[in-house]
DNA sequence: GGGGTGGATTCATCTGATGATTGCGCCTAC
DNA sequence: GTAGGCGCAATCATCAGATGAATCCACCCC
């Protein structure tokens, strides 16, 4: 095992044992170091890869604290990785996030009593976009797309999913649909979205899947989300 | 931009436009360093960051290299992380495990005609737990289990849900199941399920499953994997 | 032709030093 | 007495150089 192995494990034991809790912070790199019997430059890869992990967050000229440790935190580095996968398994990779999205209406439609800010803001997102499109100057399926209302869609898209998320009440599962749905994959897509003229029907779906969530009808914002973003691989398929 | 990152970013960049594929070698460290204008010491952080994150290996004495970028491979950190979750958000976590694997079991049953090999490993798990429980000295739902025993039952599990996973034949849909189920995970809970005696009843709800998956038949499939999991859900949720 | 051996290459690790940033206590001015 | 500014100490960030360990590969001997 090598030393910068042995400072992961040696964090990460600290942390599952007790000994280091969230926002505690950590030794100094010296004494941290001695501790763990290593020099203070495979600390420093170690405590690195903890860093770029979301583990730990070193602050320069304060310390290096352990973080909240929360699932969104953790799961972002999952981003990087979906977007490596390139377009080898990328269609393996919207399956997954058609699943977890599906089921993401169903506990939103579910807690829809509950939830009333996070669906506020999914209202919000949609009401967004469907200014976005009205307002444009080009129509509806013309190539020469206004960039910055291409831009304004992904950012309404990106925005309505999320609320979902959040009024599904489960972090983890947010977490996940939002690694998995990274920025650059949506971006791709809402290309080929918008290339076909179909950024309008998109808009439909997802006031579809909104209306079956605030009735609280989990059965159909379920089947309506699953449509939605079958709809979506069939672009993957086809322009993808 | 700390210069690790810039190293980061300047890696995946080079994966991402073409000029690293998997399997490539990088330039040396000190080529490496030169390119990206960082001292070899940032340079190592950043390429072990990465190589923590699955991205790249380095060997010495031979070099680094980008790894094959499978799924299994990217997604392994999450496993560290879920674990760093504890307590707190493990229902949640189980929660989005039970999603996934209702999944798997009914792409599973899908595939069932061209899964064969894998679906006879499931069936081998099965036949190995089986033989555990009735070849084991003390009765059911005694308070003295053989460590062994439960060792092998949980072994048995493990290569259960595994295989299942690779008769699904969506590799990312595997690898996220494989990350959250976590061996540790996974032991507390058997834990949890030999104590109160229903480790005979996992056996059967996992026979249920998998005659579901052999038949081809979907939804039984779906339906039979979801309710097993509820029931370790439940173990969660009164001894977890 | 096959196997062993040596050198060259490359990563692994350590040590020491310097700069940048932050936090905090003290000190001064009002 | 209080508020604001200043300086010092602590800490991380980064660099440079040197040594050890593992691997690869070509060469040589048999």
């Amino acid at each position: 095992m090598s030393r910068t192995d042995r400072v992961v494990d040696g964090i990460t034991a600290m942390i599952l044992d007790g000994s280091l809790a969230p926002g505690d912070r950590l030794p100094v790199e010296k004494d941290l170091a001695a501790t763990l019997g290593v020099s203070r430059g495979s600390l420093r890869e170690g405590v690195r890869a903890l860093s770029v992990l979301g583990v730990v967050d070193s602050r320069q000229g304060d310390g290096t604290y352990v973080t909240s440790l929360d699932p969104s935190l953790l799961v972002a580095p999952l981003g990087l990785v979906v977007e490596l996968q390139g377009a080898g398994h990328a269609l393996h990779v919207h399956t997954v996030r058609r699943m977890l999205e599906t089921e993401v209406a169903g506990l939103a439609a579910s807690n829809a009593a509950g939830a009333g800010e996070a669906l506020a803001r999914a209202r919000a997102a949609l009401d967004s976009s469907a200014a976005t499109l009205a307002a444009r100057t080009s129509p509806a399926g013309g190539a020469a797309e206004d960039p910055a209302d291409h831009e304004a869609l992904l950012e309404a898209d990106i925005a309505f999913h999320r609320a979902l998320a959040e009024a599904a009440a489960n972090p983890v599962l947010g977490a996940l649909v939002e690694a998995l749905a990274g920025r650059t994959a949506r971006h791709r897509l809402w290309r080929g979205i918008a290339q076909a003229g179909a950024d309008e029907r998109t808009q439909d779906e997802h006031e579809a899947v909104l209306d079956a969530v605030l009735a609280g009808d989990t059965e159909r914002a379920r089947v309506r989300m699953a449509a939605h973003l079958l709809e979506v691989e069939d672009f993957l398929r086809a322009h993808g």
